[in-house]
Parts: structure tokens; sequence; C-alpha cells
RNA sequence: GCGCCCGUAGCUCAAUGGAUAGAGCAACCGGUUUCUACCCGGUCGGUUGGGGGUUCGAGUCCCUCCGGGCGCGCCA
């Protein structure tokens, strides 16, 4: 039985004591089904009765132990028990829990997976790094992070895409194309231009493809080699995501955003609803109506377009598109960023508390020997997320950039994630994914064929088989509240206490026949129990990006 | 100055308003006659930065103070 069959089999009792007057309604839509911390208090408990009690005038135990005789009664639970200030305390016969096992593994690469997204389209855009560099390790955190976020949001039922604005216009394009050329030329790079050992490397090898290119004029030498340069180096960043695992679905070029008319269009929109104004030769958006500190320029005095103008766009844009929520995430640096997008939606007329969203994510920095981890041998004074890839691999990297809540700093331990012991969780997750590979590899050979056989779920009666198939039971709502909250690092987390509670089992309990004893059925259902594991553990790092070894 | 984020065990961090605040690491003690010991069990460790409030119930929500990080351009 899994949390939502109970939910469902409380407020079935609840409508049955309704309905005999036993209590007044009504019955809330959604009972909530807590996994108690201490397990002297049951597989699962409910407060329901705690919250009842006031609207319906009765003590909360009264309508605990009505809803505990109720429950008692149905099919699949052990026992309902009273306990504390009105909880009902439930635990559920073993074969009702064990037959989890079989629908998990019936399931497959669908377990977890709900609607409770469904019909939301949701546009995920992330690291949107300037053309003008590599990925930095500030960049890394949401190329893991971003990325997950759409696989929670995507196993949660949403429609997602995942979506990469390019900077591809403007004075820092300019700058960067300078940096090039000068380089290219021989001459030093401008005090304002791009410094790292890249741009020397960008600049040869243009030059070694189009020699011709240092005969052109000089304005369109130095166009030349912006682009070339602009193309080269978003051809390097999206395989370096690539290598990743960070796959984008829509690479959106703030040129092309000019070029088909969408800052007209958003223009229009916004004049539409009243919001922009002219003052001191320039044209504004009054997002100070939507709680932003002051209000913002669209077109400068001189004519030209501002970089909010922009964005303002591109939100406007994405809603055209038909996304419901146009989800940023964005770093620390730009948290100032909030209240102008929010009052962007307001402004063009949307919820700016459902049509947008922003996450802002905190710093990360890479320790190694106790110091900083500063420089890059690309890049210069920043760290890339080359170096980090170069330094853990891909699976350490992504694994403990999930694996924290964005909204702290976080600090990447090299020496840690280069150790494959329990300090580092994603070797202790793959682990428990490589030990059951190995048992079902050997029920292989033994020629036990648990497959076919079929199992007893009563036989999954062990202490340690009742908490693992909790632990199973309970990643549906991981996904589910790492998907609604945009939280992903829920889902590691949640993948470590899976990974312990079958370690525990193991350590108590035989899944294979010794020897030459004979195969049993308790062989059989633990085989179960074992494949039902291995499926969640590969489904949960799934949607980490991380790969879930046979072997390790 | 204004705004946002953070403050939990010696360290790194969990905890969707629920019961006695949990893991890992570090320290100490134990565990494998055959499936991966990269594992498991135990001990030690807390005024959840301080104070006040809301609530049947607060680490969680509100107010205030303290401490830390970041941001506040007709820049991009």
């Amino acid at each position: 039985m899994t949390p939502d069959a109970l939910a469902r089999a409380v407020r079935d009792v609840l409508v049955a004591l309704v309905a005999d007057g036993h209590l007044p309604g009504p019955v809330p839509d959604d009972v909530v089904i807590e996994r108690p911390r201490s397990k002297e208090h049951g597989d699962y408990a409910t407060p329901v009765a705690l919250t009842l009690a006031k609207s319906a005038g009765v003590p909360p135990r009264s309508v605990a132990e009505l809803i505990a005789g109720g429950l008692a009664a149905q099919p699949g639970i052990a026992s309902a028990e009273v306990a504390g200030p009105g909880f009902v305390n439930i635990r559920l016969a073993a074969d009702a829990q064990g037959a989890l096992a079989g629908q998990i593994v019936e399931s497959g690469i669908a377990y977890g997976e709900n609607d409770a997204l469904a019909g939301v389209r949701v546009n995920v855009e992330f690291i949107s790094a300037n053309p003008t560099g590599p990925i930095h390790l500030g960049h890394a955190r949401w190329a893991a992070v971003g990325d997950a976020i759409a696989r929670v949001l995507a196993a949660a039922g949403a429609d997602v895409a995942r979506e990469f604005y390019i900077n591809d216009r403007g004075v820092q394009m300019d700058r960067f194309g300078a940096s090039v050329t000068a380089v290219a030329q021989g001459r030093p790079v401008p005090e304002d231009g791009y410094h790292g050992a890249y741009i020397a490397d960008l600049a040869a090898a243009i030059v070694a493809a189009e020699p011709q290119i240092l005969d052109l004029p000089d304005d369109d030498q130095r166009r030349a080699f912006r682009e070339a340069a602009y193309v080269r180096q978003m051809d390097q960043q999206k395989a370096v995501l690539d290598l990743f695992r960070t796959h984008f679905d829509v690479w959106y070029s703030e040129r092309t955003l000019h070029d088909t008319g969408a800052v007209e269009r958003a223009l229009d929109r916004l004049r539409a609803q009243g919001h922009v104004f002219e003052a001191d030769g320039a044209t504004w958006l009054r997002t100070t109506d939507f709680g932003d500190d002051k209000d913002r320029v669209l077109i400068k005095a001189d004519g030209e377009l501002t970089y909010f103008a922009s964005d303002t766009a591109y939100y406007v844009d994405k809603r055209i598109r038909g996304f419901d929520v146009a989800l940023y995430l964005l770093g620390a640096d730009h948290h100032g960023y909030v209240s102008r997008l929010r009052a962007i939606a307001a402004c063009a007329g949307d919820d700016m508390d459902r049509n947008v969203e922003v996450l802002i994510g905190q710093l990360v920095t890479m320790m190694r020997g106790g110091e900083e981890f500063r420089m890059s041998k690309r890049a210069g004074m920043m760290v890339t997320l080359e170096d980090l890839i170069e330094e853990v691999g891909v699976d350490a990297a992504r694994y403990s950039l999930i694996r924290y809540p964005v909204d702290s700093p976080l600090s990447l331990d090299l020496d840690l994630l280069t150790q494959r012991t329990n300090d580092n969780p994603v070797f202790y997750v793959q682990y428990a994914h490589a030990r059951i590979a190995s048992v079902l590899r050997n029920a292989g050979e033994l020629g036990i064929d648990w497959r076919s056989r079929g199992y007893d779920p009563a036989l999954l009666d062990h202490e340690r088989e009742g908490d693992l198939l909790l632990a199973l039971a309970d990643y549906p709502a991981a996904v589910t509240a790492a998907a609604e909250l945009r939280e992903p690092h829920r889902i590691p987390r949640y993948l470590e206490s899976l990974a312990t509670a079958y370690h525990r089992f193991y350590d108590s309990c035989r899944v294979l026949p010794r020897g030459d004893e004979p195969v049993e059925p308790r062989h059989v259902a633990r085989l179960w129990l074992c494949a039902a594991t291995l499926q969640v553990l590969a489904n949960g790092l799934g949607l980490c990006g991380v790969s879930a070894p046979d072997r390790m």
C-alpha cells in the first residue's frame, strides 16, 4: 500500500463517519499522511484529527478514536492507534506493504512519475552565460540543478522546455570581438576586454582556419573575428554542457529576439496595458506599480534599446509561445532582478505570483587542501565547468551540485569528491545500485528466474524489509515535493536514505541461497525487493543525470 | 540607508506548521564461515544566533535585535 492509497483509505473512513453522523463535514480534500520520525509511532501517521477537532467541536482524541476504529477494519491495515494529542498511528500489513515491490518492478522507469503538475507548461531558463567565454563554476551549479529541475518537473507531469538565452548582442560582444582581434594582430588586449588565455586560443584557431581574415579592412576584420569567435565559443560551451549531460531544447539568441520584431510586440503589449511612459527623452516602464524600487528605462534618450528592453521582450515572447510559467534560475549577483522580472510580468498583464518564478542560486566555491581553488588553466582567474569535470568527473560534480538547496552557499571539497568513501554520497548511492546489480547477476547465474516465478508479498515481513519498503514508497512523494517546491536536492537526499535502508536490509537479510541450499520462496521475494530497489535508485539517479553503474 | 538570502551538533549539511530536531564526517567501541565491508551496529555530541508574538503544536510563520553573504546604473 502506498501513502496515496492510505490517504484515500483515511478519507474513505472520514466520508463514512460524516455520512453516519458521527462527524460534521466537510471532509478535507487532502488527508495528510506523514512518516513519523520515531518507529514507535507506526509506519505512517495522520494528524487529520487534530485539524478536524476544532471545526467539529470535539476533542481531537475522540475524533482520532473514530478514525482509528474505522481504519483498523480496512484491508491492508495491521493496526491503527491513537497517540499523543490526537495522532492516528498506522501500521501496514506485511502483504499489503510487500506488494509494492512487484508494483515498482512492473512500473519500471515510470515509478515515481505522477501528474501533480500535469498540463502546466514550464520554461526553465538557466545558465544563459555570455558567449564571450567558457562556462564557469557559477554557471555549473545551474547546469546541474537547472537540468535536474527540468527532469523533476517533467516527472511530475509538467510540459518542460529547457532554454538557454544567448546574450549575443551589445557591448560585451564587441569587447569580446575586439579582444580576439587584438590578440590575432599581436596587439595587447584592450583594458575593458577579455584577458583569459582562451582568447589567444580562439584567435589562433580562427587565423589557422581562415588566414585571409587578417587581410580584411579593420571594421570588417573586427566583425569577422567577433562572429567567428562567437561561433567557436558557443560550440565550446555546448560541447562542455553536452559532456556534462545538460541538454537544451532551445538556444534563444538575443539577436533573434530583435530581428523577429519581438521587442516591438512586447512594447505594444506593455503600452496597451498602460504601464509605458515617456520622460527625459527616454521611454520607461512603470515597474514601481508592481513593487520594483524604481522605474526602468526601455529606450534610452539616444534611441538605443536597453538590456531591460530585451528582458521584457523575452519574457513576453515566452508567454506568447505558450508557457504558463517562466522559471528563471539566476546567480546571487542577479537577485536584484527578481522584483523587476516580477514587475515585467505584472506590467504585461500577467500574474506575477504564478507566471514568473525566480530562483536565486548562491555562490559556489571549490576547496582543495583547505584552500580555495581559484585559477583555471584556460580561463585565468575563474574556474570553469571544464575544470570541475576534470577534477571530480561528471557524476560527482552533478550529484554534489544538486545535493544542496540552492539558497545556501556551497563549497565543494575536491579532496572529498575524489575519494571513494562514505564522505562522498554519490559513491554511497551508486554503490548500492552496483551491489544490487551484482546480486541480481548472481541470481541469474544460479538460474533463479525470480521474475517469472512471482512472489508472496507476505514473506517480506522482516523489520528491515519493512523499512526498505517504506523507503521505496516514499519515492513518488519525494519527486512531487522536488518538483512543486523546485527543490531537486530532495532527490539525492532521498536516494541516500534509500541506499541506507538497502544496505541495512542487505546486512541482515540474506538474499540468495547459500551453497547447496534450495531456492525458497523467501529468496525469490527478496529478489523482487532488490529489483524494486534497483529500479528506484536508477530512476532517482536518472533525475539527477547521474549514472547508475552495474559494477564498481 | 533600502532590499533579498543565510545563521541548526566540533565540521559539512537535512528536516513541506506535527510527536523525543536528524544524517554523514571527525572521535571512541564493535560486527563478515560464501550474495560487492565503497557495508552495518553502538557511544559521544544541541538553549535550532538572542528576545518577543501567532498556533492545539514553531527550526519552519510574524515582529525585533545581532552576525555573515549579495544586490541596489538611461551598464551589459
